[in-house]
RNA sequence: GGAGAGUUGGCUGAGCGGUCAAAAGCAGCAGACUGUAAAUCUGCCGGGCCACGCCCUACGGAGGUUCGAAUCCUCCACUCUCCA
């Protein structure tokens, strides 16, 4: 039974662009999936999400499992019926909370025992428990149940939690009855034998889609590219390969180069509301003095309601007053940025022309000023 | 007219003989953020310099006591509270 088709439409290099058809619509790749850990993107209303385009969104099991609980979850429609979201969900199977909460949280065999950062309660998450949650959160695609080791632990204590999860791979996979799609999880940390055999290992298994996990957790930029570009040419050319909790606009770019197809990360939204924003010409930190009374909009290249209707010292005034706007704004801005730069990067690949759309994106960025370009049209007056 | 309290860096406000260029918060300036415990966190924040150290000017004003004063004394100015 196919839970989603995944069929490739092109190539440039090993970059791919394809498409995944799943219940909730298709979703055209390489893609950016904005992260909305308890059933919002956070600063955005469902409908102003929507407006924005994507096409999958992710969630997150161990957060929504705590609050507001699957039993509701469940009675309420599902994450869809819930938050009134039609398009695709992909759901973490609270595999990377067990790295990120880990000072209150035993890894056993079986599964985790970790206590609420909520309130202290004592919780258990399993490969079978977690896939449960999942499937009755009615996702589109889920994640196998994982360990994230942290950066920097040895060898041998990455070997040993690569193969528990494996062994939590397969009974992942044993657990899914549901329709929901189920992804597998390559991990390793940055030693390369590991990733290897973990990408045979996982990639062998029936997953109908693999990812890379146990990155952008802490370690240099350079050793996630290099886990990145080792480990993408491993995994099975006719699934979607799925680059876990990255990244920058260049990480994105290069890891489309490598063959990733969809990547997640809270970047865009987090350092929205952190008044941190992209733009074609590098980042603007928006609460900086010299866009105090400037009249110009954020992206003279975007065409998002932030850079058509408002202007960069409304943005600053409403950022650095904590007005609420200023996060719903800049979240706008920044996950449309992404968006567009994901779409640049489809046109791109159906005419073969990456590598010049990648080289053109990043000489902007680098030697684009934020000022070098004087001649911003107006913004649009709103009538 | 009488009694009392007070005057500290942009603001609020600690300090009450040395460890004070002066707590803390705010404001200001800048940086970080990568499967979200984040509308969070970090740094700088009197001036100058051949700056991990030194110099100058500083705690209403002017004198004084002391080795040493934002801190003690005297006078002056101003502010506030209460009683007439």
């Amino acid at each position: 039974m196919n839970r989603i088709a995944f069929n490739l439409l092109a190539t440039d290099g090993a970059a791919r662009r394809s498409e995944i058809v799943t219940r909730h619509g298709t979703i055209q790749t390489p893609v950016f999936m904005p992260v909305g850990t308890l059933a919002s993107v956070k600063s955005l209303t469902t409908d102003q999400l929507r407006q924005l385009g994507p096409e999958v969104i992710l969630n997150n099991t161990y957060h929504l499992m705590l609050r507001p609980g699957v039993d509701l979850l469940e009675r309420l429609g599902g994450v869809h019926g819930f938050m009134n979201w039609d398009r695709a969900v992909l759901s973490d199977s609270g595999g990377f909370q067990v790295f990120s909460l880990a000072s209150i949280r035993k890894v056993r065999e079986e599964g985790v025992e970790f206590r609420s950062h909520i309130d202290g309660s004592a919780h258990f998450l399993s490969p079978e428990t977690s896939i449960d949650i999942q499937q009755r959160m009615g996702v589109d695609i889920a994640m196998a149940f994982d360990e994230c080791p942290a950066y920097g632990i040895g060898h041998t204590e990455v070997e040993r939690s690569l193969e528990l999860t494996h062994r939590w791979a397969r009974r992942s996979l044993a657990a899914r009855t549901g329709a929901a799609a189920l992804f597998g999880i390559v991990q390793g940390g940055i030693h390369h034998d590991l990733r290897k055999r973990s990408a045979e290992e996982i990639g062998g298994i029936d997953f109908d889609g693999v990812a890379i996990g146990g990155v952008s957790v802490g370690e240099p930029k350079e050793e996630m590219l290099d886990v990145m570009r080792f480990t993408a040419p491993l995994l099975p050319a006719d699934k979607p390969r799925y680059l876990m909790g990255v990244g920058t606009p260049e990480d994105l770019l290069d890891g489309v180069a490598a063959g990733i197809d969809m990547f997640d990360c809270v970047m865009p939204t987090r350092n929205a509301r952190n008044g941190s924003l992209f733009t074609s010409y590098g980042k603007v930190a928006i609460k900086n003095a010299r866009y105090a009374d400037d009249e110009r909009p954020l992206d003279p290249h975007c065409s998002c309601v932030t850079c058509r209707t408002v202007s960069r010292a409304y943005l600053r005034h409403l950022f650095v007053t904590g007005e609420i706007a200023a996060m719903v704004y800049n979240t706008i801005h920044n996950v449309s940025f992404y968006l567009d730069l994901m779409r640049g990067i489809r046109h791109s690949i159906a005419s073969n022309s990456l590598q010049a759309f990648r080289d053109a994106f990043l000489s902007r960025v680098v030697s684009g000023e934020v000022d070098a370009d004087d001649k911003e049209p107006p913004i649009e007056r709103i009538r």
